[in-house]
DNA sequence: TCTGGGGTCCTAGGACCC
DNA sequence: TCTGGGGTCCTAGGACCC
């Protein structure tokens, strides 16, 4: 029996593609999404690459290519992409059988019958029932289905990736071009005289082991076409929860942090209870701007917790212990941020050792505090914040409104 | 002046033990 | 007393992805 074929669904111009399904006048014009605080560039049309505008490029250095070439310009709105994003991989289901989602605009599944036909019906229904655009790619291992994904958005949105025709264009196949290859790697691997992918075909596997670990071991074999990186049935439960931002503007004042930390464990600690998990471990980061004289200061730390807990009190005094600790005055501060990890299920008896009655309370509380901050959309219920004056909040000066996550902002439909 | 946020996985080095 | 190697566990940080 043939190993079976992997396919990839991808989005076309994610964010792009969600901003058009409410402005369809911007169909064919070119459109671009900006990260948090309009700081850089996440999402391009077509029309805005082939201007020559790149990925991650900083916003304020091409105000004047987007007015020259009248590009219109959204704030990112994650809220209604991850509404989008759902309705996507819920059409897959119910399309196909193992379906592993991978990001938030793109998942892996498995073929089943015949590949031309498969890709074809589901792009089909993803199209027809969300209104955005994929690609689908397939092919025997992961990392080929993504060479097949590439070749698709450049052709017709499917492609099906010929293993025989594949094995000899591999000597002009960059291998930076390939999924997992970075700049590090690629530069690595040139080092030791492998540039294409039929340079690293022809390696032998015990070298490419010896010198680029695992991970080049695994390359090579994907590359090869045996599948190692093997589709997940089942949705795996998260490994970490993260809340991080960049503020506007540096700071040193250790109130300023203590007030984002406090905002990012909340977050986190809502998060992780809407997934029902509880985490063992919480990590603290302070960082100074990524680019100055102050790029080696700042730091993290990470701390076992006694109890495994989605607690938000217990985690804020942790925290705040934490961020004492790692806070140096005269640091000019430009970005704070929790992670929440050893992530464990939910109800296993572990609050043995706590104070039954303390728990029950916070518990109810922080239930009220869920419930509320869900039905608004946004959070307007805080624990354990002075309500300070944000200074550190990010800026969103161009947000679409909320067409699918806030009853208040949903789209008008005029009936002529 | 202005350069994202949320993830996963891997590795290196120290502490400790046998 | 001195010597060694190898495990494991932990944490910080790197690399990469979207």
């Amino acid at each position: 029996m043939t190993p079976p074929l992997i396919g990839l669904l991808d989005c076309n111009n994610f964010f792009v593609s969600c901003e058009r399904l409410f402005r369809p006048d911007l169909i064919g014009k070119p459109v671009l999404v900006l990260s948090s605080n309009d700081g850089c560039v996440v999402a391009r049309s077509q029309e805005v690459k082939d201007i020559g505008v790149s990925m991650g490029v900083p916003y304020f250095q091409i105000k004047d290519i987007i007015q020259k070439h009248d590009i219109t310009v959204f704030s990112s709105h994650f809220a209604l992409y991850r509404d989008l994003s759902r309705r996507v991989f819920s059409v897959m289901r119910s399309e196909l059988e193992v379906v592993e989602q991978y990001s938030i605009d793109e998942a892996f599944f498995r073929i089943e019958g015949e590949p031309l036909e498969v890709a074809f019906r589901v792009k089909l229904a993803v199209e027809k029932a969300v209104g955005i655009p994929v690609s689908v790619g397939v092919a025997p291992t992961k990392t080929l289905a993504k060479v097949a994904n590439d070749r698709a958005k450049k052709s017709a949105g499917i492609h099906v990736l010929d293993t025989v025709i594949w094995r000899e264009r591999a000597k002009k196949v960059p291998l930076a071009q390939i999924w997992g290859v970075g700049g590090k790697s690629e530069l690595r691997y040139k080092q030791h005289g492998l540039q294409s992918v039929a340079d690293l075909l022809q390696a032998d596997p015990a070298r490419v082991t010896k010198l680029f670990g695992i991970g080049g071991w695994r390359l090579q074999q994907e590359l090869a076409g045996i599948s190692v990186l093997s589709l997940q049935q089942k949705h795996d439960p998260q490994r970490s929860v993260m809340s991080s931002r960049s503020f506007p503007k540096t700071t040193t004042e250790r109130s300023v942090l203590a007030d984002a930390v406090s905002y990012h464990i909340r977050h986190a600690a809502a998060d992780l209870r809407a997934q029902a998990q509880l985490a063992a471990r919480l990590t603290v980061t302070i960082r100074p701007n990524r680019h100055g004289d102050f790029i080696l200061r700042g730091g993290t730390k990470e701390v076992v917790l006694a109890v495994p807990t989605d607690d938000t009190f217990v985690l804020l005094e942790v925290a705040k212990n934490i961020l004492f600790e790692l806070y140096e005055a005269g640091v000019p501060y430009k970005k704070a941020g929790v992670v929440l990890s050893g992530l464990i299920p939910a109800g296993g008896g572990e609050q043995s050792l706590f104070d039954q009655a303390e728990l029950g309370r916070h518990n109810s509380i922080l239930a009220v505090v869920d419930r509320l901050n869900k039905r608004e959309g946004k959070e307007v219920l805080l624990i354990g914040s002075r309500l300070s004056t944000h200074k550190w909040q990010a800026l969103a000066e161009v947000c679409s409104p909320a067409y699918t996550t806030r009853w208040r902002e949903i789209v008008t439909v005029n009936a002529k």
